[in-house]
Parts: structure tokens; C-alpha cells; sequence
DNA sequence: ACATTTACCATACAAATGTATGGTATTCTT
DNA sequence: AAGAATACCATACATTTGTATGGTAAATGT
């Protein structure tokens, strides 16, 4: 039933969401024209029929900041995610979304942050388990013993972090994988973010 | 600083507390004029400018919607847990809520669905452990095989369910744990609601 | 090549919303 | 008793906001 959003379409859907579910207030047209420096709010009238129109948000006539987001009925919103993390072996990340969650409205995901599924057993002493959601911050800086999500030489992992002298420390929770021991300096290494939360849907069987 | 509020003023600020964080959305001086039976916007602009001046809400001038409370924290908004739940033996749900999980900035609650902190490890193979913050969605019918958030003798429980000829039967994963089998006409058990999701916060260690 | 969709701008208008001002009546203070 | 604060109403007006309509240009599909 669902159509696909345009490219322009889905940036404005996205400053809605994160206008309503962050700011806790729906924008006028004259904010979301100001947000992407649209002349005027036809503009932005325009998009919003069309997204209307798509099945996206619902809007309530000649009110101010009508907006309402139709996602909002079922509980969720749909979040990209944005590749495979390995909690055992590394997997490949990918550029672009390989698929969409849907989040609970009331899962934290602050802005900038984003999700990755989990692939591997190595964190299930963690009670991370292959196929969770993991939501990732990169804007805070891990301490030891945190989870976080690292590239490491074009793959990605999710394991516990432990700052050493010189090195860094991977630490899968499940004893079958040894620690990753990473020199500071190495280049293809680098800390994605600090995994702050674990969602897992019920509606498929765990295991 | 702050003064005391009148019992009129007092309504009026709860209402607006009740539909910002209820509804998400701040209401116009017609809206509040019409809850109370005003016959006019400007009783209610009169009313505002008394609260503001005592300093419990700020106006953004010339803005639909533009009141903002001034008591709100602005980065963590708690969200409250009603009761904790047995995964294994049952425990009691209190009427108010015992605790509150703090969700940043996001965190509007769902329409009518709510949050229950899980004790016990009966549960522990469908991967939800104690201390795990489980999401209940009241209005949706539970399927045989999936998690359901129940009420048994004035304690509430968290179980997988399986609708039987005439009885209900609530299944732990744990092995530790026996099958509860109650008769569908027995007055003392209620379902709650289907388990929709499981959400974990990273910022205390699991286990 | 033609029609359709998308992405914008401009302008005009109507409805919603907030604001200013003046009035009446009641209660509370001093 | 006088003054102040409170709780309302009515009306007029300015601003914000949403809507309708028409236009241009580029990309896309058939």
C-alpha cells in the first residue's frame, strides 16, 4: 500500500519525525521551508500532499502544526539499518541501508545515531544475540568495559572496549573468541560509536 | 522565585503539562478556552500571562502553539515503569508506578501501551533477562507462542501464552520453571497486554 | 516526442491563532 | 471602606499559518 518516497520527500518525512518524536512539537510549513531554505511554504505544501498523498503522515485541515504521523498508530517508526555487525567475526559494512527496523517510538535514538543488527554469538554472555538491534552513538566516547560498535579494516564489530597503554582491546564476552588486541596508531581500526541500547522486536521467535 | 499558582491557574497548568506530554503537542489558547468552557481566547491569554509571570511557563510570542513549560527538562524525559513483572514466580504490581526509566530527548510514549521492568529469569531462553524493560501493548490480541504480560491473583507475570480447549496455559523458557494452566473462566486472571518488544539501556552493565 | 512526475517560485486569500484594550463582578487584603 | 488581585466577557486587530492557483525547469518514463 505503501509507496516508495522520493529522495527530497523522505529528508522532509525525517525532519518531521525528528521535529515531533524529538522536539515533541510538529513544525509549521514556515519551519520546515526555513529548515531547508525553501522560498516559500508551497513548497513545503507541495511535499507534504505528496507524502499525504503516500500514506506517510495525515494532516489535519487549517489547523496549525496539524501534522500527524500515521506510523504513530502502529508504535513505530521505521529506522534504516545501516549494515551487519559482527559480534563474533567481522562482517562487512555496507554504505547504504540493507534494510529498516521498526523502532519503537519509545526506544532512545538520539539524533546522529543509528542501528546496526547483530550477527554471532559472541556477545550473548552480554545478552546480545544474533539478529538485535543494536543503537549506536557515535558522538560519545566509550570507556572501558562499554560496548561499542568499531570498523576494523573495512569489517564491522561489535565488542566490550578496554583502553590499554597502546592498544586497544576488543573483548567478545563469549570465551570461543579470543580478544582483538589493536596498536593505537593502526589505521584501518577506527571506533564507530558507543552501543547504547539494545532493542529486539518479539513478533519473530528468538533463537 | 516561584509563587504560588491560583486553583484556576493551577487547572490550566496541568492541562497544558497533560496535553504537552500526553500528547506531544502544546495547545492553542482555543483549545485551552474550550476545555474549560471559556467563551473566549482571551480569558485563557489573561490566565497565561499570570502563569508566566510566576514563571512556570514561557511564551514564544506570536507563535501558534508557542507555550513551553519551563519545568521541563529538556534532555531526559522519564517515563514510567508501572510495575515489575515475575518472568518466574509472580510478584506484585503496584498501582502507581514504582520507577522511572529515563529515555532521552525521544520518548513519547504510545498511545495506551506501557513499560514493565522484568524480574526473575524464567525467561531467560526467549533472551529477557532481569532487569529488562519490556514494552505491553494492551490493545493487540495475543497469538499462541508469544509473550504476554498477565495479571494471576493480583500479581502480574510475564509468560509465553497458549490458548488450550478450555484452559490458558502460561509457559516459562526456563526449565526451572513449571507451566501455569488456569481455566479460562477463572475470574482472578486477566491478560494485559501482548509483549511487543524488549528495550535494555547499555549505561548499567546487563548481568 | 510527449506526457508525467518532481522540485521549486510567486502571489493571493482564508482560516486559525495570538494580542491589545476595555469592561463587569467577586473575593481577598489591609 | 479602599485597593488589588482574580475571573471572566466582548470586540477589534495583527500575525501566523494553511490553502489554492498558476507558473518554470529538470528529470523520467513510454
Amino acid at each position: 500500500m505503501k509507496i516508495e518516497l522520493t529522495e527530497t520527500q523522505k529528508n522532509i518525512l525525517d525532519f518531521l519525525i525528528d521535529q515531533i518524536k524529538g522536539k515533541g512539537i510538529p513544525p509549521t510549513l514556515a519551519d520546515v521551508a526555513k529548515h531547508f531554505g525553501y522560498k516559500n511554504r508551497a513548497t513545503v505544501q507541495q511535499h507534504l500532499q505528496a507524502i499525504e498523498k503516500k500514506g506517510y503522515i495525515r494532516k489535519n485541515p487549517n489547523l496549525a502544526r496539524g501534522i500527524e504521523l500515521t506510523l504513530e498508530d502502529k508504535f513505530f517508526v521505521p529506522k534504516p539499518v545501516l549494515g551487519e555487525v559482527a559480534a563474533g567475526n567481522p562482517l562487512t559494512i555496507y554504505p547504504d541501508a540493507i534494510d529498516t527496523v521498526e523502532l519503537p517510538t519509545i526506544a532512545r535514538m538520539p539524533k546522529d545515531s543509528f542501528l546496526l543488527r547483530v550477527k554471532g554469538d559472541s556477545l550473548k554472555d552480554a545478552y546480545i544475540f544474533s539478529g538485535d538491534i543494536v543503537i549506536v552513538n557515535p558522538n560519545l566516547e566509550p570507556k572501558n568495559g562499554q560496548i561499542v560498535a568499531a570498523i576494523l579494516d573495512d569489517a564491522a564489530v561489535v565488542k566490550r572496549f578496554y583502553k590499554k597503554k597502546n592498544e586497544i582491546e576488543l573483548v567478545s564476552e563469549n570465551p570461543d573468541y579470543a580478544p582483538i588486541v589493536i596498536d593505537k596508531k593502526y589505521s584501518a581500526f577506527k571506533i564507530v560509536g558507543l552501543v547504547i541500547g539494545v532493542y529486539r522486536s518479539m513478533d519473530k521467535k528468538a533463537g
